[in-house]
DNA sequence: GGTTTCACG
DNA sequence: ACGTACGTGAAACCG
């Protein structure tokens, strides 16, 4: 069979509506919306429902949106009542009609409206010249209407649920779904009316009838005649009689026009593609923000953006006179950069993009001399996995002078860590465009093209994001910390941290063991077996076999099994389950696989992750390692030197964030506190709870303090609180009032921040760090609170986390120049774990304890604590 | 791919 | 009247 062309018609108003109503499921309070309140939940899925549509495309294919102009239609005027009965548009709808065209417009995708005639005139129309012509047309609507349009070149899809489940209808189903063929919908519609047009139809005639008509006398005129000359008996056949002329309007109003006149030609709708540029600003501007990662890149067009020099993919590097500074990116998978080779680097200058493979890399002297040579600079996107990634095959790299992932990090820490959607963010596209692509001929070669990119842009955006960074007051930010901090962590990952096998297992097999023990309880308990990690059949179990609770589902989490456990053993049992699977999952199955032949465990340390500025671990986690539980913290026995040499040095800063906080609200009595050597939790105990000087304070009491502290830190709620202190919501908000009386600059720097985020939009720490709070002026409460809540905590945990990344700079300095075997391995957010040999074991800890303690000065002491074990588990006092 | 659960700070 | 702690990553289930 030939290839058709296609053609795709979209009915824009039905698509539209649908779009709303599918993400509207709180009610308009809680739909989607950018920061402004402006709603953009319809656009935010008619735009995932435009981008899939063409994510098939190749090339060739035609696309076209149809849209009502207004109420003002041929068939309004024919009969008033026309519509009359539809709701009226919903208030949230109504501005995303004009934003689906700007959308339209900024994709190059053909729309049009004209008042007079509606959308399914418009689409009509334009379907049948496709079919015509001989195209493959497929209409997207949920309006049943457009089913007289189906024939052997137009197929209908027909929104079922929501956007995503579709019906095809061909001349061929049609029959078979709805019993007559594509033109008869209008004879139907003649008999039958449609309510939701408000056209009324026979009266007394259903579906049913309609059908049975229709299959015996074939259109609606044939059946008038039948009546007429009393082939329909009865009611019906008078009815049709009475009502002849209503019928026929609605049998007209059904009709979609042909033949409207419209002012472009099918060769019009042919889809060129779009421009990067202006959809990468409707993107920002209504800010949605994972649309441009579900951009095709085969359909934009090319010559947009920065111009650049063509790639070229050479076996050497021999003869290419670079410039003193070079764009360098090497194309690798950065989930696995440790343990799978890189499958070839790309350098670029402002005259051109060179690939190399890594094969060829590794025998190229050239190549070997650039990377080696500090005196080329290098401007990459990831520094850490440049290195690392090269390290492993042999290629010594220096020279690196920027890091553009850093930078733009902390430009904004909200956006996502993909190389396309940071790079757009300088309105740059680094993924290959179609022209790019076919030229190759071969879509691996997209990686390459990609790489290349990366390369150049890396280079050519320097200037800008430093230049972002000074506007912003962050260029020490990123100068004196975030960059030098990478070539720290790669030392760390490199150096990797210590896991031996055999004993894990050993301690996997005591779990796997209580897991089963657990597990054969439930069963017997449950009296059948079922998927105990299954949160819907643990439900199933509890609430609806064994009634527990009062038979009301109210979720299968640890607190709620905890209150059920009183009811029924099953649930110690199940919870015992929940632990040891949980362990064995993630902690012995999961970490064996990352136990690499030098006995180690090379975590990645992401340093563009967290919204805060805090690292974050991954491939494993090693900063999630069991702590609290006695029996999983036996996992941590694992972890050690097999050398009879090496000691795991462990030493964390007590109470840092606090100690921030104190800092920060500058509230002497907090500060004091802290420098006189007192336990915060205590004395805070002492302060809400009136206990005075010579009197010892209750655990309980204690502990309420401590949960206390830790709200102030999360943005305090009585109703959170409540819950954390096992009281009432009223009890906590007399202790949060109590707490404000006794360290009442806590709660005007608190009141501040919240002042600050509401007008500025964004929070910073100590060094500059900025999170913005897009959400703080939502008009939906819930979320506004939700923002200001995290604005509250952001300085807090960011400054903990800049504090902590200074720490390890100057950590790191004195061991290099100090030229000690001792390696700082492992970072915690508060911690920090070395691998310290025996003959540095009296010197390192106090020394490194008063670093830490000293990196920098805030109005408060700093404290670390620490201890020196053979294992992980015994690195503490 | 989204949701639930649970490990850590 | 709202709905209720901040920041992460991994595994398993489920549609």
């Amino acid at each position: 069979m030939e290839n058709k062309k296609k053609l795709i018609v979209i009915d824009g108003n039905s698509l539209l509506f649908r779009a709303y109503f599918a993400t509207a499921f709180g009610g308009p309070q809680s739909i989607m919306r950018s920061s402004d309140g402006t709603p953009t939940n319809a656009i935010f899925a008619f735009s995932n429902m435009i981008t899939k549509i063409i994510s098939s495309f190749t090339g060739g294919e035609s696309l076209f949106v149809g849209f009502d102009a207004d109420s003002h239609t041929f068939r309004k005027a024919e009969f008033d009542a026309y519509k009359a009965n539809r709701a009226p548009c919903p208030e949230e709808l109504k501005p995303q009609f004009p934003m689906s065209r700007e959308f339209l417009d900024a994709m190059g995708i053909l729309h049009y409206e004209e008042s007079g005639i509606e959308a399914d005139d418009i689409c009509g129309t334009v379907a049948k010249l496709g079919s015509a012509a001989g195209y493959e047309v497929t209409i997207y609507t949920s309006d049943k209407d457009y089913l007289q349009l189906v024939d052997d070149n137009i197929t209908v899809k027909l929104t079922k649920k929501g956007l995503s489940v579709l019906q095809d209808v061909t001349p061929l189903s049609m029959p078979i779904d709805f019993g007559f063929s594509p033109k008869q919908i209008i004879d139907f519609k003649g008999l039958r009316g449609d309510s939701s047009d408000n056209l009324p139809g026979i009266p007394g005639i259903g579906d049913k009838t309609a059908v049975k008509l229709i299959n015996e006398y074939g259109s609606f005129e044939q059946i008038v005649a039948a009546a007429k000359d009393g082939r329909i008996k009865g009611k019906v056949g008078q009815n049709i009689i009475d009502n002849e002329e209503l019928g026929r309007t609605c049998y007209r109003l059904a009709t979609i026009m042909i033949d409207a006149k419209l002012p472009f030609g099918l060769q019009d709708t042919l889809y060129k593609g779009y421009d990067f540029a202006s959809i990468s600003e409707f993107a920002k501007k209504y800010e949605l923000k994972q649309f441009i990662q579900r951009l095709p890149p085969n359909l934009k067009k090319g010559g947009d953006g920065p111009r650049r020099p063509a790639l070229k993919k050479v076996t050497s590097l021999a003869g290419i006179a670079f410039a003193s500074k070079v764009g360098l990116a090497v194309d690798v998978d950065e989930a696995t950069y440790h343990d799978v080779a890189p499958s070839g680097l790309a350098v670029a200058d402002q005259n051109g993009i060179y690939y190399i493979d890594i094969e060829s890399a590794k025998k190229d002297e050239a190549t070997k001399r650039l990377l080696a040579d500090p005196n080329i600079k290098k401007d990459v996107y990831d520094a850490k996995l440049c290195l690392l990634s090269l390290a492993g095959e042999g290629l010594k790299l220096e020279g690196i002078s920027f890091d553009l992932v850093l930078a733009a990090y902390i430009l904004d820490s909200s956006l996502t860590a993909s190389a396309r959607v940071i790079f757009s963010s300088f309105g740059v596209d680094v993924a290959p465009s179609k022209e790019v692509v076919e030229d190759l001929g071969l879509f691996s070669e997209g990686e390459i093209e990609l790489t290349g990119n990366i390369a150049y842009y890396s280079l050519a955006l320097e200037e800008k994001a430093m230049s972002s960074l000074k506007e912003i007051a962050a260029e020490k930010l990123y100068s004196e910390i975030e960059f030098p901090l990478a070539f720290v962590l790669a030392k760390m990952e490199k150096e990797g941290f210590p896991l031996n096998r055999g004993e894990l297992e050993k301690i996997g097999e005591t779990f796997k063991a209580k897991r089963d023990q657990a597990q054969a309880k439930v069963y017997e308990l449950a009296g059948h077996p079922f998927n105990i990690a299954s949160p819907k059949q643990v439900a199933t179990v509890l609430y609806e076999e064994l009634k527990l609770g009062g038979g009301k589902d109210k979720g299968t989490s640890v607190d709620v099994l905890k209150e059920l456990e009183k009811e029924n053993p099953i649930v110690t049992y199940i919870l015992s389950f929940r632990k040891y699977a949980k362990l064995c999952g993630t902690y012995i199955d999961g970490l064996i696989p990352h136990i690499k032949s030098d006995g180690k465990i090379h975590t990645i340390f992401n340093q563009a992750q967290t919204t805060t500025g805090r690292l974050s671990s991954s491939n494993p986690n090693l900063q999630n390692i069991s702590a609290r539980d006695e029996d999983a913290k036996e996992i941590r026995k694992a972890f050690h030197y097999e050398d009879g040499d090496t000691k795991i040095l462990s030493l964390d800063y007590s109470q840092i964030e606090l100690r921030v906080l104190a800092s920060l609200s500058n509230c002497q009595s907090y500060i004091d506190v802290f420098n006189n050597g007192h336990d915060v939790h205590s004395e805070t105990a002492r302060k809400i709870f009136n206990i005075a000087p010579n009197e010892e304070v209750p655990p309980l009491l204690r502990r309420r303090a401590k949960a206390v502290n830790f709200a102030i830190i999360y943005g305090t709620s009585p109703f959170g609180l409540a819950e954390q202190i096992d009281g009432t919501p009223y009890e906590a908000s007399a202790i949060i009032r109590n707490f404000y009386s006794a360290y009442p600059e806590i709660g005007e720097y608190l009141q501040s921040i919240t002042d600050t985020v509401t007008r500025q939009g964004y929070v910073t720490t100590l060094f500059g760090r900025r999170r913005y709070l897009h959400e703080i002026n939502d008009p939906v409460y819930a979320k506004r609170e939700a923002a200001r809540r995290a604005a509250l905590n952001a300085p807090v945990q960011g400054t903990a986390a800049d504090l902590i990344k200074v720490a390890m700079l100057k950590v790191d300095e004195f061991l290099s120049k100090g030229n000690y075997k001792t390696k700082m391995v492992l970072q915690i957010h508060d911690e920090l774990l070395f691998a310290v040999p025996s003959s540095e074991v009296e010197v390192m800890l106090p020394k490194l304890k008063e670093i830490m303690e000293n990196a920098i000065s805030l109005k408060v002491k700093l404290s670390a604590e620490g201890a020196y074990g053979d294992t992980w588990y015994n690195a503490k006092d």
